[in-house]
Formats: C-alpha cells, sequence, structure tokens
RNA sequence: AGGCGGGUAGCUCAGUCGGGAGAGCGCAGCCCUUACAAGGCUGAGGUCACGGGUUCGAGUCCCGUCCCGCCUACCA
C-alpha cells in the first residue's frame, strides 16, 4: 500500500494539531450529565510561556480526558487562562521600568490599558503552546478568569459571602511588599534562611534604676515600639514589670494610626508568648511593623505607631530618620546607638527571611486595612474538611424504575452498548443459566431478566438493582458463582471508594456490602455485556417507585498522602487575606459613601433590566468611565472579545453570562432612545415606561452617567474601593465560574461536579483548597470528584528550574527536536507518584526512538499490504499459534493500560504499552511474520497456500497493530493518528474518537501463548552461544536437538522455521545424542547442539559454563537450605513449598547438565 | 522544631500478596539479516543506606539511626 517513508514529527504534528481544531472535534455541545467527563484545565497565568511543568499537566490531563473519551464518555475539557494579578503587573511594570516610568506615572486607567495590550500576545503564546502539546480541550468553552463573564461572577460571590458576613474589612498585620506596594497572603511570600545580625539594645528605666536590654533583628522598628515584654513567670524581669522604659532616641512626638499621641516612655508588660530562652527574654513590642507584636499589643491595648510608609521608607514618626530608607535608618540607627552606649553587642544570626514571591523583596510586615475571607468559619472550613474526611451526604428524590422481563432463554455474553437499555453498566449474574441486567439510562431503568420457572431469584436482583441504581452503576460485572475470578487494582478502589469492601479471601474475592448483610460475591472480568434473549417474546412488567437516594460527596485526593497535607492545613487555617493595592484584577465591587460612611456592595442584581446589567457591569469593570456616551458603549460591547474574538463583547455575554436575555440587541440608537426615555421625566406619563432616576444627562458634556446612591442615606457620593481582589479569588471561581456560574446554566447543571482537577502540589493551598471552600460553599457540592496531584519537574540533579539558574528545558524546544509525542510519553512515563521528575534532554530523545519504532512497524506493515489486501481476508488462513500469543499479549497489555488508567498510574500504564510493542511486537511478532509475508511459491498450489497464509499475518497485523494505535493514542496522539488514518481498515474521523480496547476475552489464548513463551526461551539460548561463540549472524549454522519431554518436541516441530530463522540456523534436527564436533547448550529439558565449524575457543566457553554452574550451585545452596529447615515446611503453605522444590529438580538437573557440557569441554 | 517523600545496577527509576532481585539509558562484544543503525542480537554490572526486631522466609512489615529532597511553622 506504499511506503510511509521516514518519520517526520514536525509535519505530523503541525497537520494533526490543525485538523483537531478545525473540526472542532473535542467540543460537546450538550454533554449529557450522567455519561459526561468533566475537566477544568488549571488556567496557567497570563506572563510569559509554558514551562515544563505545564507541558506535564497539560500531557497528564489529555491522557486521562482521551481514554475516557474513548470509552465512551462525553469529555468536555474547558481550557482558560488566569489574570495572574501580581504576576502580570510585576511582568508589565518591568517593562515600564526599562522606559523609566512607574505605573504611577501612568496612572490607573492608562497603566490597565498598557496590560491589556500586552495579555493578548501572551495569550496566544500559550495557546499555540498548548495546541503543540495536543491538548484535547474544548476550544468553544474557553475562559479567562478576568472576562466579562468572570468579573461579573467575582463580584457576585464577594457579594454572597459579604452578606453572609464571610467577608470583612479588619486593621491587621499583614505581609507588605514595598516594591509592588501591594499586600501580600501569607502564601505568597517565600522564606529564605539568612544570615542577619541580632543586635542587643539597652532600654533605661523611667526611675534611672538601671536599663533592661532587648534584642532585635530590625533595630529601624524600634521606632515604632510601644511596650518592652516579658514572660510573667520570668524572675530575671519580674520586679520589672509594671514599669515603664525611655524609648532611647526617640525624643519626639509619635503618632498612633489613629491619631493620637504617643510619648517615649513606654511600659514593660508581662505576656506569656515571650520565650523567655531567646535573646535576653524581653522583647521590644512593635505592634504595627510584627505579626507577633500585633497580638500582644491588640491584648494590652497598646498604642499603634507606623514608623514607615508603603515604600519602606521611614515616616514622620521616624522623626530625625524620617525619610530614610529602611536599611539605612538601621544603619543610622545602630550607630547611634553604639555612640550613646546603649548597644549592647551584636552578633549573628540565622533567621528566615520574608519575601515577596514575584519580586523577591524583603516584605515588611505593616498592619493596615485590608478586606479579608472568614475562612475559618465554620461554613466554610468544617465542609471543606468534611467533603475530604468523610464526604458530604446528599440527598435526592427520584423516581426510580425496576423492569422485570422473563425469558425463557437467555445468555449474557459481550459487546458494551445493549440496545435495550443504552448504557450497560454491570450486568449480575446470580447462578448459572439465570442473569438480570442492570443498566442504567435517563429514568432510572433497572432491566433484571430472569428465566421462567426462576422467581425465587427475583427478590436478590431487586435488591442488586438498587443497589447499582443507587450508585449510578457500576461498570464491572459481577458473579455470584461466576466461572471466572479476576481481581483487579482498579476495581478493588473503585469499589473501596463507596459502600464496598473487596476482600481476598483464599482464591476468592468477597465484596462485602457496608451497610447491609454481607454477602459474599465474586467479582469476575469487567468487561462488555449485551443481553440476548433467546426468544423474543418477553413478558415485561414494571415497577415503580419513589426513592431517596442519599449519595455521598468526597474529594479524593490521588496520591492518597495528600488529603493529610491538605488538612493539616485547613486545620490551621488563618482568615485570607483578598486584597491587593494593585490595578490589575478585580477592583473590589464596594463603594464608599462619604456622605455616611456605610459600605455599599453593588452587583448587577441590584438592577432588573439587561441595559442596565450590561452598563452596570462595564463600568465595573472599567470597560467605559462613569461618564459614558452610548456610542461609547456601542464600540465596547460590538468589539470582539477578548477570549473568543469571533464573538462581540455582547456575544459572550449573551453566550456565557446573561442566558435569559438572548434576544437582547444593543447599540448607540437604542441606547440613547432607552437612556432618554429613562431621563425624561414625561416618560413617567408613558405606559410601561419606568424612570428610576439611574441615569443622568450632561448637556454640558454630552455625556450619560449611571447614578449609585448609597443603599443607607441615598447619597450619590460615592467612591468605589480602590483595591483588587486577589488573583486566587477568582480563580477560586473556576470549576463552576467556568460553567456560567451565578446562571443556572445547562453547562453548570450538566458539568459540576468536575470528575477530576490535576494541580501541581505546590497550589494545593493557593488553589485546590480555595477551590474546595468556594466551590462547596456556593454549589453546595464538591468542585471535583479526584484530584491527581503531580510532582514538580526538576533538572537532571534534581534542581527545581529557573530561568537564572539556566537549567530550564523549554518545552517548545523538545517539541520541535523531538516532538510533542516523545515529550508526552516521556513525561507520562516519568510521572510515578511521590517523587519528583528528573528530566534530561537525553530522555525526550530515548522516547522519540521509540515514535519512531512505531512509525517503521506500521511502515513494513503497510508497505506489504497489497491493494486488494481487504478483499483477501475472507479466504484467509487460520490463525497459527504467534498470531493468538500476539493477540494474547495486546489484550493483556490493554488490561494493565487500562487498569493504571484507573488508578493514574501513568507510568506503568506507558511501560506496558511501550513494552508491548517494542519487544513483543516488533522484535519478536514481526520478525515471526516475515517468513509468511516473504515467503516465495513454486508450484500454483503453493502460492495460494501461501497467499492465504500471508493474508493472515497480514490481517493479524493490521488487527493488532489498529488496536495497539488505539491504545497508545492518548499518550502519542499525533503518530497514532497519521498511521491511523492511513491504514486500510481505519473508519471515522479521527482514532480519539475510537473506542479505547479492552480486555476481550476470547482474544486470549494462554495455551499458545504459553507455546510461543517456550520458542523464545529456546531461540534466545541459540542466540546466546552463538554470541557466546563470537559467531556472526549471517553464518547459517546446522543444528540438532535432543528431549524427553513431548510438549518441548512439539513446540520444537511446530517452530521449527521460526527458529530457523530466529537463531540463524540451517537445519534444526532431532538426534539420539551428541553429534560430533557439535557445542551443546541446553534450554529446560532441551538440548541443543550447534554445530561448528573452524576453531572454537575452549577456555573461553569453559569459563562461560563455570561461570553459569556457579550460579546454579549458589541458587541450589539457597534452595537446600530452605528445604532443610524443618519449620519451613512444616510452616510455609504447601505451594510455596512445593514450588522450592520444583526449583531445587530443575537446578539439579540444569547442574547435570553443565556438567555433561563441562566434561566434553574438558575431555 | 514538626510533617511528608525518598535512599535498589554507573545514571534514572520499577518492584503488586512477604516466597527465585527487574526495566530503560549508559557500558562491552558481534552484526548494515529486504520496517527501523533513531536498528538487531548477546553480555557484564547488586552488601536492596545502616542497625535491630517480627517471620520458616524481609527490598517488601515494625522500631531505631544516618543521609538527600520538599513542605509548614518559629526565630524579637
Amino acid at each position: 500500500m506504499g511506503d510511509l517513508g521516514d518519520y517526520n514529527h514536525r509535519e505530523i504534528e503541525e497537520k494533526w494539531s490543525r485538523f483537531w481544531i478545525e473540526r472542532n472535534l473535542y467540543h460537546v455541545e450538550k454533554p449529557d450529565a450522567r455519561s459526561r467527563f468533566s475537566v477544568v484545565i488549571p488556567p496557567p497565568n497570563v506572563t510569559g510561556s509554558l514551562h515544563m511543568g505545564h507541558a506535564l499537566n497539560a500531557t497528564l490531563q489529555d491522557i486521562v480526558v482521551r481514554w475516557w473519551r474513548m470509552r465512551g464518555r462525553k469529555v468536555v475539557w474547558v481550557p482558560g487562562f488566569d489574570h495572574a494579578g501580581i504576576a502580570t503587573q510585576y511582568v508589565v511594570e518591568k517593562q515600564l521600568q526599562d522606559q523609566g516610568k512607574t505605573r504611577f506615572d501612568l496612572g490607573r486607567e492608562e497603566f490597565i490599558k498598557k496590560v491589556w495590550e500586552w495579555v493578548p500576545r501572551s495569550r496566544e503564546a500559550i495557546r499555540t503552546q498548548f495546541e503543540k502539546i495536543g491538548v484535547s480541550v474544548d476550544w468553544k468553552r474557553e475562559r479567562f478568569t478576568l472576562d466579562e463573564g468572570f468579573s461579573r461572577a467575582v463580584r457576585k460571590a464577594f457579594r454572597e459571602l459579604y452578606e453572609a458576613g464571610l467577608i470583612y474589612r479588619g486593621e491587621y498585620i499583614v505581609n507588605w511588599c514595598p516594591k509592588d506596594r501591594t499586600a501580600l497572603s501569607d502564601l505568597e511570600v517565600e522564606h529564605e534562611e539568612e544570615t542577619g545580625k541580632l543586635w542587643y539594645i539597652r532600654y533605661p528605666l523611667e526611675d534611672g534604676s538601671g536599663y533592661i536590654t532587648v534584642a532585635t533583628t530590625r533595630p529601624e522598628t524600634m521606632l515604632g515600639d510601644t511596650a518592652v515584654a516579658v514572660h510573667p513567670e520570668d524572675e530575671r524581669y519580674r520586679h520589672l514589670i509594671g514599669k515603664r522604659v525611655r524609648l532611647p532616641l526617640v525624643n519626639w512626638k509619635r503618632k498612633t494610626i489613629r491619631g493620637e499621641e504617643v510619648g517615649p516612655l513606654i511600659p514593660i508588660i508581662a505576656d506569656e508568648r515571650v520565650k523567655t530562652e531567646f535573646g535576653t527574654g524581653a522583647v521590644k513590642v512593635t505592634p504595627a511593623h510584627d505579626p507577633n507584636d500585633f497580638e500582644i499589643g491588640r491584648d494590652h491595648n497598646l498604642p499603634f505607631v507606623k514608623v514607615m510608609d508603603e515604600r519602606a521608607v521611614m515616616n514622620e514618626n521616624a522623626g530625625e530618620f524620617a525619610g530614610l530608607d529602611r536599611y539605612e535608618a538601621r544603619r543610622r540607627i545602630v550607630e547611634r546607638l553604639k555612640e550613646m552606649g546603649l548597644l549592647e553587642k551584636e552578633e549573628d544570626h540565622v533567621h528566615a527571611v520574608g519575601k515577596c514571591y514575584r519580586c523577591k523583596t524583603v516584605v515588611e510586615p505593616v498592619v493596615s486595612v485590608q478586606w479579608f475571607v472568614k475562612v475559618t468559619d465554620p461554613r466554610i472550613r468544617d465542609t471543606s474538611i468534611k467533603v475530604v474526611e468523610e464526604g458530604l451526604v446528599q440527598r435526592e428524590e427520584r423516581e426510580v424504575h425496576l423492569q422485570i422481563a422473563e425469558v425463557s432463554g437467555l445468555t449474557v455474553t459481550v459487546p458494551v452498548v445493549d440496545d435495550v437499555s443504552g448504557t450497560t453498566r454491570a450486568v449480575l449474574v446470580l447462578a448459572e443459566g439465570v442473569e438480570f441486567l442492570a443498566g442504567t439510562r435517563e429514568g432510572d431503568l433497572a432491566y433484571i431478566y430472569h428465566l421462567e420457572g426462576r422467581d425465587d431469584l427475583l427478590d436478590e436482583a431487586k435488591r442488586f438493582a438498587d443497589i447499582f441504581l443507587g450508585r449510578g452503576g457500576f461498570d464491572f460485572l459481577v458473579g455470584l458463582e461466576g466461572e471466572i475470578s479476576v481481581v483487579r487494582q482498579g476495581v478493588e478502589s473503585r469499589i473501596d471508594r463507596g459502600r464496598y469492601v473487596v476482600v481476598a479471601e483464599g482464591d476468592r474475592v468477597v465484596l462485602y456490602s457496608r451497610e447491609e448483610t454481607p454477602r459474599p460475591l465474586q467479582v469476575i472480568e469487567r468487561g462488555k455485556a449485551r443481553l440476548e434473549p433467546a426468544h423474543k417474546s418477553i413478558k415485561m412488567r414494571v415497577e415503580r417507585r419513589k426513592e431517596v437516594r442519599e449519595e455521598k460527596k468526597r474529594v479524593l485526593f490521588i496520591p492518597e498522602h495528600w488529603k493529610r497535607f491538605y488538612l493539616d492545613w485547613m486545620y490551621n487555617l488563618k482568615d485570607w487575606c483578598i486584597s491587593r493595592q494593585i490595578w490589575w484584577g478585580h477592583r473590589i465591587p464596594v463603594w464608599y459613601c462619604e456622605d455616611c460612611g456605610a459600605e455599599n456592595v453593588f452587583t448587577d442584581d441590584d438592577f432588573d433590566r439587561p441595559y442596565d446589567k450590561i452598563i452596570f457591569n462595564l463600568i465595573a469593570d472599567g470597560k467605559i468611565g462613569n461618564d459614558f456616551t452610548p456610542e461609547e458603549v456601542e464600540k465596547v460591547i460590538k468589539a470582539p472579545n477578548f477570549v473568543h474574538p469571533e464573538m462581540t463583547v455582547l456575544d459572550f455575554y449573551k453566550r456565557f453570562a446573561f442566558h435569559k436575555y438572548h434576544s437582547t440587541d444593543m447599540d448607540a440608537n437604542s441606547l440613547r432612545l432607552f437612556l432618554t426615555q429613562e431621563a425624561n421625566p414625561m416618560a413617567m406619563l408613558t405606559p410601561g415606561v419606568s424612570t428610576r432616576g439611574l441615569y443622568r444627562y450632561d448637556p454640558k458634556t454630552k455625556r450619560w452617567r449611571m447614578v449609585l446612591r448609597c443603599k443607607k442615606c441615598g447619597s450619590e457620593n460615592l467612591k468605589q474601593e480602590e483595591d483588587v481582589l486577589d488573583t486566587w479569588f477568582s480563580s477560586a471561581l473556576w470549576p463552576f465560574g467556568a460553567f456560567g456560574w451565578p446562571e443556572k446554566a445547562e453547562d453548570l447543571k450538566n458539568l459540576y461536579p468536575t470528575d477530576l482537577l490535576v494541580p501541581g502540589f505546590d497550589i494545593i493551598f493557593f488553589w485546590v483548597a480555595r477551590l474546595i471552600m468556594m466551590g462547596t460553599y456556593f454549589m453546595k457540592d464538591i468542585p471535583f470528584r479526584d484530584v491527581y496531584v503531580h510532582a514538580l519537574v526538576r533538572d537532571e540533579k534534581g534542581q527545581k528550574m529557573s530561568k537564572t539558574k539556566g537549567n530550564v528545558i523549554d518545552p517548545l524546544n523538545i517539541i520541535d527536536k523531538y516532538g510533542a509525542d516523545a515529550l508526552r510519553f516521556t513525561l507520562a512515563i516519568l510521572t510515578v507518584q511521590g517523587r519528583d521528575i528528573k528530566l534530561s534532554e537525553k530522555r525526550f530523545e530515548g522516547y522519540k526512538h521509540f515514535a519512531n519504532k512505531i512509525w517503521n512497524a506500521a511502515r513494513y506493515i503497510l508497505m506489504n499490504t497489497p491493494e486488494d489486501f481487504l478483499s483477501k481476508i475472507p479466504y484467509m488462513a487460520p490463525m497459527r499459534s504467534e498470531d493468538k500469543w500476539i493477540l494474547t499479549r495486546l489484550n493483556e497489555t490493554a488490561d494493565e493500560v487500562n487498569r493504571s488508567l484507573e488508578v493514574y498510574d501513568f507510568s506503568r500504564a506507558a511501560r506496558a504499552i511501550y513494552e508491548f510493542f517494542w519487544t513483543d511486537l516488533c522484535d519478536w511478532y514481526i520478525e515471526m511474520t516475515k517468513e509468511r509475508i516473504y515467503r516465495k511459491a513454486e508450484t500454483e498450489e503453493e502460492k495460494e497456500k501461501a497467499d492465504a497464509e500471508r493474508t493472515t499475518a497480514l490481517y493479524t497485523l493490521h488487527y493488532v497493530l489498529e488496536k495497539a494505535l488505539r491504545i497508545l493514542h492518548p499518550f502519542m496522539p499525533f503518530i497514532t493518528e497519521e498511521i491511523w488514518r492511513r491504514l486500510p481498515s481505519a473508519d471515522g474521523e479521527s482514532i480519539s474518537l475510537k473506542e479505547f480496547p479492552e480486555k476481550a476475552q476470547e482474544e486470549v489464548f494462554p495455551e499458545e501463548a504459553r507455546r510461543v513463551e517456550r520458542l523464545r526461551e529456546i531461540v534466545s539460548t541459540v542466540r546466546s552461544l552463538r554470541s557466546d561463540l563470537q559467531i556472526e549472524p549471517s553464518r547459517r549454522l546446522k543444528a540438532y536437538f535432543r528431549t524427553e519431554d513431548e510438549e518441548t518436541k512439539s513446540v520444537v516441530n511446530e517452530f521449527r522455521t521460526h527458529i530457523l530463522n530466529l537463531a540463524r540456523l540451517e537445519t534444526f534436527d532431532e538426534v539420539d545424542s551428541r553429534p560430533e564436533g557439535t557445542v551443546a547448550t541446553f534450554s529446560g529439558d532441551l538440548e541443543i547442539f550447534l554445530s561448528v565449524e573452524g576453531e572454537v575457543d575452549l577456555g573461553k566457553l569453559r569459563e562461560i559454563y563455570m561461570r553459569r554452574r556457579r550460579k546454579v550451585l549458589s541458587d541450589l545452596e539457597r534452595v537446600n537450605r530452605k528445604l532443610s529447615n524443618e519449620n519451613f515446611l512444616k510452616k510455609a503453605p504447601e505451594e510455596v513449598v512445593e514450588k522450592e522444590r520444583r526449583i531445587k529438580e530443575e537446578l539439579e538437573e540444569d547442574l547435570r547438565r553443565i556438567d555433561r557440557i563441562l566434561s566434553i569441554i574438558e575431555g
């Protein structure tokens, strides 16, 4: 069928990436809540580009997502981006800095404009990279945390929390970055060990009776001291408690944050938080600049004196030091104290210094007014703990149907969808010959088929049907006295999560129900089921009843240990500071009344007409100013949307935010009319038009204005909060915000909760925890079921990749050099739980070789496939053992991959498919087919036979390749798509929409598989000897064999041709004894004699067998030691003892053979 | 300080139920055998960190120690 040519990853990947996107292959318009699999991508920051961590993250999700899609789920994977407040602002500020400007030079509005100019470029770059990696996301559902819908959701969320008393504004000590000039949350501060100094400073007692010495690492803060604290039990200082000291240097009046004046005389107080062992045991207290001191200050009612401004420059409270940078002030203060003799000593001191995670500036703890989410409230924290610890119980009332069919004979066999019931979830085999099927679909029907005369089983069947319906269906088969009993990891864990416990008892597995009387069941093969009634005359009746269903909604961390990690943090939770003094982000939707001081939270809920809502949102988003013209509004609303440029902003609103207002159009004219009516008092006379005084026209400027009024006093004198929200506040809404919340959107109903979240462990607190908090609070439901937490990507030395270290491996570069398939496969196979991934470029190279191998295997198959191949298939010869063997291996591989992916064991899955492709398929099977593929026939009769056999080999090759490609597809989507599309058997648009292979019992042939394994041993033995004798492969040798074992003999006879080809032999005949001039070896009970012409290095040969002998002897010794141990014989299980005995026999047999060979060599 | 993860071949890592130590890469030898030299075949290479315990039997379970990595907290 023609030659594939060489593997060119660039061409292939580019082609299919485009194809998938252009065809919208991964868009599902209306996913059914039951069959869906929904995932939201952790939105990457719109700063810079993707790094290897993103590549890993995207790859792992895509593997799972493609796998589920192929398994029949309607997969929706939502992509998107995070506006990343501080990070993005930092990048743009840096660009300004290069021009010698700061954001303050530009002003808020201009600055934000700059960011909006820059963001799309970055977003495009990231999007392209995602496409290159091959992510099968639904681009039509793409979102941005700062898009119109999200901004609205953020305001809504803020309002709900505010009104529930879960958001408050308060004075608190926060981490302040003097460079970015904003507050940071605790999580945004990185601690680094540094060697600093510890200064011991004497504070003279007021009464002149001496002094008390305090130690500090930040002497500059002493200017803000308002007390000295000691431990109440500390004997050294007890007598000083209540006295006062004179703060050195400070001979000026200081003002507290409330405006009161404070003098230099400060009290010595007692507080249990003071550690007697540290420093001198006396501590200076600076409530406005230290977290601990803040608490002490609050509890003791101390004055708060701030001595620095927002740039960490000393302020007017610093008297003579005012205007100095904090470090300069520190130097001078130390100097002055030294002069005054008040510096007792200074010593080196290692301590952790908090730094801004973004710009690495040392943060300054400072008291300020900030907004907080009260995450410590039980409504948030307790629920968030509960859904992880035990699960949230949800009650749902529904109608349940049981459909009972009576048939006179039926069989239960394979494939997946049964035409009667839709998706088949489970088949219960209650007793031999009497089965029923519990399938579920819309309306919850369980179909119970039973044989006439076996009504005794009906009750049992109903009971199980209820269980299956209650759980939304299982997807494995269960049988009572079933024939097979295979336990699988995936099944086990799946059951364990629900209400079943699996216990292995002896040679069978027992499934215990937790709620009901334990009832033993066997778990048998997972598979697909179809009911095939023998007779069409089925008597049916339907029973229906109301049922209250309780479902446990639980968030499951994988690997499990992250659960502990998460919970520990939740137990020690602190309120979350959400205000940031930056400009890029969601401005807090609070308007302060300048007259009465009230805080007003506005959202578009305050208005009920679409126009009002849209105008309000545009203003709140800063898209238009408070004053506007209808033309300006039209311009904004008709402009291409940022996230979906194919839509206008108005379209975007309709699609993602205002579902109810589909028909609303909005242009300057209609707006003008609307506003005029609104403002015209005459309109009051027009029926149906209301005027609320919401808009006002200024004839001078010809601009309109939306009038917001204080909800308390009615004043129009409102001013919006300047601060914006922490980025994580909006991304915490991601899994429901992206689906249209707060609207009751279709997507929200169908896709929430999501099925899986894949974050890196570094954002468990930042993001995962907050997702759980906000998700459970707003949705009363978990945001996701499984959280697969992956490791970090490091360089080959195990160091974090960073630009400054210059050890980054750029995914784009790797994709270019080795291909996205190689990149993905490498990341997948290196992803083992609980370990960081160490990467070096060589790894990618290695797995590119794998891609190449696959390519060439396909090339071999296709180049030997005749054009009329399909028409020949009906005339093909029966399958041979090796065909059945490769089918067996194929199915075992499918099974292994499925089981591994069920538990997110990416590495294991990838290794299984690698091993199969390379070793089984390429190294052995393809080699074995060459005999049939290349056979030349002489006579007509032979030719026909050869043709039929060739067709069989080709058929098997095609069959196996096609299925193997499907197994491989989630890992290597591009190459598999390319090859698959070239196969004559390809039917369909894309391999990614085909079914993922499951183990099919009818394609498993244990007998043939065993025989081929034996063949492989024999071939390897001959090859090994050849290699030992250094006989080049081109020399065909005569060889002979001898065995007593009929089984072995038949293997040799069946596969003689293969042995000749694979071991490069001329003949392989049976003999009674070793022929002259031959060298012997053996494989189990098969003795092999190789006819070697010319010199043989007997010394070397002897050495080889001596080494083998030593190995056998040491093994024998181990076995003998065991077998001579009475306790072993007494206590070990019979089969283990048996096994050891067998090993002993084998080893002794081997030893005899080796000795015989050695005696020949020596004799 | 507390917690988590890890220590197995030169390197990176698997190792399921406690029952004969594995893979890939690298290395060495032989080979351009009609899919693939980005390949084939063969081979060498191990005190499973250390000590103790449980057990007939421990890489695997328990206790302790030592290293490495990470996280969290504190550090006036």
